[in-house]
DNA sequence: CCTATTTTTTCGATATTATCGAAACTATTT
DNA sequence: AAATAGTTTCGATAATATCGAAAAAATAGG
């Protein structure tokens, strides 16, 4: 059903990570096993458009301009994110903790919005990337409040992998978590990713009572789910609850 | 040369803008003046592979979560950026005022990281725009100090458009401003694009003594030009110097 | 500095495949 | 409910993407 040539100029372009940043064409070629002649013609194409870069004297490609530009409308248009930018800074200065927005995308949670703590800040880094959502609070707290059939087909097809000595590494601790979840009001990851570090996430809802993000309090453990748990998490649920009566929730429907 | 098919599809996805954040099929056919049937296929393809999404209830197009995803990864891995970072934190904190990075490209200036004074801050924002270079001090900081035949080059095709009583609307009067730009060592923004927005910028050098970038501090007209005005651009001018350095530029070379 | 090797680019023939028109289907408006 | 506007499917056809081969360019080796 795909268009054939548009499909492989798209795979390509995918083959670009933050792990991967350059590619050179005998690469694309191999790895995705066409030829060469072939690939030519498409990544000069897409580097004519912008949508990739050539360094002629290193010869290797690399993600263009023009998909950063493009890809900045995305976060500039997405409703949650235009919504919640105020209280995520209210909530990084009063908690002194970063905190996080990730939508769920793809059996993924892709950050789209981040708020440091401390003074100035820049924009750009830390949004982009997709966090697996089974081993974080910010991807169980929308697992624990989605449709049923949604969440048990995502954890179905994830391949679940021990992380630490905290990973819950089967469905069943998964579901058992989410029902706590879903009594407590908000998700805690005690590093169950990456040791050392924690996380508190509840649910931004809106209208239809539909969720349509997830916010995330991170930080060292000791931080997150020390002595000031408790507060962290009164700040975090009325933060996305200021959020969601922004974006239009209305849980009486 | 190009592809067709992958050429139409670049073009279906370029549609999208700030502006025009959605498209319908219909839309997207009359603009290009291809029959729907052919759109319908390249739009499916591309939704298929999150370049594009789909509201199938407002049965219209809007840019997809992979190209901010991919478009994540330039900024991250451009160089400047990541050099950059720390000192305009510092830049932003010292002046009280927001600064931005932009780098040429493509005839404009593509904004890659944005500073704020004030507080705690949101990424996200900001960054993706392109900015006009001859009326502005980002821009102008590059055409003066970069090759003579590409900043003609680029003049000639530019279409020079008045925006308020300071934009310089000859290719003469911009000339003059750039011997200036060089003597002084820093572009000076009056209000030439928007009534009441000033901005002084200079130029980051890389290896080879290649412009990389632009660094421009901006702000209300009276905040940038008022008595202040030599602090910041010697606050500027030595930021510049220190992401200079620190991309390897080697003057004496 | 010249040769060998690897990588990239060009080009034309061929068969695959993108395109188009038409028709079926769906949604919206009056 | 009927009419209109918009979307999706499908098969025939001709356009065009693909491929192999050869030329060109760049790097590595001697």
């Amino acid at each position: 059903m795909a268009i054939q040539s548009i499909q492989r100029a798209l795979d390509i372009i995918c083959l670009f990570s933050k792990s991967r940043p350059t590619c050179r064409l005998t690469d694309i070629a191999n790895r995705l096993g066409l030829k060469i002649s072939t690939v030519h013609g498409i990544v000069s194409t897409l580097e004519q458009n912008g949508f990739l870069q050539y360094d002629s004297h290193l010869r290797q490609y690399s993600i263009g301009s023009k998909i950063f530009e493009l890809g900045a409308h995305f976060s500039t248009n997405l409703q949650v994110n235009l919504h919640a930018r105020d209280y995520v800074q209210t909530l990084a200065e009063r908690t002194g903790c970063s905190n996080r927005i990730g939508i769920w995308d793809k059996n993924s949670v892709l950050i789209t919005l981040f708020a440091f703590p401390e003074g100035v800040t820049t924009s750009v880094h830390n949004i982009g990337p997709r966090i697996t959502p089974y081993c974080t609070a910010i991807g169980r707290a929308m697992l624990a409040f989605m449709e049923e059939d949604d969440c048990m087909a995502y954890l179905e097809q994830e391949k679940i992998v021990r992380h630490t000595k905290y990973t819950l590494t089967t469905i069943d601790a998964i579901l058992d978590d989410l029902e706590e979840i879903r009594k407590r009001g908000y998700a805690i990851n005690r590093g169950e990713l990456t040791w050392g570090r924690a996380g508190l996430a509840a649910p931004i809802w809106g209208p239809g009572e539909k969720i349509e993000a997830s916010l995330a309090v991170i930080g060292a453990t000791e931080r997150i789910l020390g002595e000031n748990i408790n507060n962290l998490a009164t700040e975090l649920v009325e933060t996305v609850s200021m959020i969601s009566d922004s974006l239009g929730y209305n849980p009486g429907q």
